[in-house]
DNA sequence: CTGAAAGCGCTTACAG
DNA sequence: CTGAAAGCGCTTACAG
């Protein structure tokens, strides 16, 4: 295992100077730097990460908490960050929370998680207050990705979830649809955060706006996955009548009550429409119509701005607005106007 | 930030005696334990990860590599590791290697790995044999997931890609199907390893025993992708006369086959059959046949065999034989006998 | 631009 | 069972 002594002693300069010259620090000779760079070439050294971060107070780790990685949203997040952090010579602690309400709290009250780490990433992660005021102590730089909660001081990036449910749902309108239903994410269910509600306040306010009265018997909670969508639709077919289309909260979800549908015996979109919202890898196989979101995107841009005040030196954001991503509706085979218009 | 010293002084001891009462070494009376633990609980102390590591020479982090963390076998092995893993006290280190052949050299080959971690987990991570090599240098005790790339004296786990290839092209000939084509994964493509190889010898085998000869032009290869099974039916619905079932080497390009069937215009099961292998969460909303395989299983049994080794010391594996985990054949309506018959 | 020395906060032999 | 002291391998003021 080769120590930064050797390297000094193969250049014949101090271990400062080795040290200065490995990070590219401007107070080193062209000459200089050039020995020491071949010296440690030559040994293969690196310096041990423990020991940097143990001197330097600097972890050059982040964490990434998701609610469950094995969802499209929080996978396509974690694989663009990894990629900006990674970039940027950062380590990706991942922590998936996986429904556990023990690991989450463990997570955040852990006096621990700001020795270990430089910064925090939470998408989607259901805060409560006493979480953030913990937070708050871990005196840490962050970012929120996802509607949810938000942290006093963090930026976060997000949709506009109530717009993108005013569109979905607006599609579903303007093709001639009144009985509309809305499979809307679980309250109860802790990895929803706040995206449910806004998503059902964009429901509701396209309804209102098309002077459709809506019926609270055609709104279902749910879970935020295919399970969930598949029981919610089999829950609403036995409204009388039943929903001539379906709004459902993500793709998972209208993937799920596509399932439930067809087991029923009933065809998408002839007999019921449905969309989502996402845009889910899959989306375009089953032909599901939906509001698309830049999940992709949110994950790299909140790798950069939580990279750019630890790299400044700053280490604190300046309190900049959420950064709001566009969406896009994509009008596949699932929707439709109602039977017998 | 409360240090050591500050939970030796409040208990009245020394702070090795701290260090060995807070991590449950055996040579500490019940007394003094029960005064350090107090006095810790009470100043929110815990030992700081940069400085245990460097003085202990253990990181409590593992590496895990996977090539692309948005698929779903892939996600679903993390998930499960990383719930082994936190439970166990370890960090885990996510490298999602994403395509980028230059990623891949530059995790195996930087120096770094071993300082940062105890142990390496490598998820259907393509190895050349100057990769290998270099992996035997870091000295690291480590784990492969899925076929592939084996390291010698690492232990593996994984299915039977040949055994699972065949009960699905056996599923296909016992309903009577004869020109049965093949989407198999694409050997150039880096992130296939060689569990591509094994699933085409599987289905070879079955249409040997069958005695149906293979016609290679039923053999197309494609990236293991929505996408690129996409294509790859595209490709095969060219030749003449069409297959009437295809088998793909995994549930997301048998997706990808569905998705292309349907823009031919052609019907599943009634036109033509597919089969995958994997039991996709969405299988089963698309009603795909498969060859399920316990993705979670491997994720946790892999966790678990990589901390034993770290746990009692000895640093490495006693190099026992893969552990080969069972699949199942799971019918759904994708599959039914050929048009006609 | 460079070096000597202190210090980061733990763990680990070594004694007792 | 417990403590004093050295040491893990870097980085960072402080001098020059």
């Amino acid at each position: 295992m080769t120590r930064i002594d050797d390297v000094a002693r193969l250049a014949g300069v101090s271990t400062a100077t080795v040290s200065r010259a490995l990070r590219g620090l401007p107070t080193v000779s062209d000459g200089t730097r050039q020995r020491v760079l071949e010296a440690a070439a030559r040994l293969g050294y690196t310096a041990s990460p423990s020991a940097s971060r143990l001197a330097g107070g600097k972890t050059r780790s982040v964490a990434v908490v998701v609610p469950r990685i094995t969802r499209w949203f929080f996978s396509t997040v974690v694989e663009a960050a990894e990629e900006a952090l990674h970039h940027a010579g950062y380590d990706l602690l991942l922590y998936n929370l996986g429904g556990r309400e023990r690991t989450r709290q463990r997570l955040l009250h852990t006096t621990n998680l700001h020795k270990r780490v430089d910064a925090l990433m939470l998408v989607a992660t259901p805060l409560q207050a006493a979480d953030v005021a913990m937070i708050g102590k871990l005196a840490l730089p962050g970012i929120t990705v996802s509607s949810g909660t938000d942290v006093p001081g963090w930026p976060s990036i997000r949709i506009d979830d109530v717009a993108a449910a005013r569109t979905a749902t607006g599609h579903l309108l303007a093709l001639g649809h009144r009985r509309i239903a809305h499979i809307c994410g679980d309250g109860a269910d802790e990895l929803a955060v706040s995206t449910h509600l806004d998503r059902r306040r964009g429901y509701l306010a396209a309804l209102a706006d098309a002077g459709v009265p809506a019926d609270p018997r055609l709104n279902v909670e749910a879970e935020f996955t295919i399970g969930g969508g598949e029981r919610a639709m089999t829950e609403l077919l036995r409204r009388e009548p039943p929903p001539t289309a379906v709004f459902a909260a993500s793709d998972e979800m209208a993937m799920g009550a596509m399932a439930a549908l067809r087991q029923a015996g009933l065809r998408v979109p002839q007999d019921v429409s449905v969309i989502g919202i996402d845009d889910h890898d899959l989306a375009g196989v089953v032909g599901l119509s939906t509001v698309a979101q830049p999940a992709a995107e949110q994950g790299r841009l909140a790798a950069l701005a939580l990279l750019r005040p630890l790299r400044d030196g700053t280490g604190h954001h300046d309190g900049a607005d959420p950064v709001i991503l566009p969406t896009r509706l994509v009008v596949r085979e699932s929707t439709a106007p109602p039977p017998g218009s």
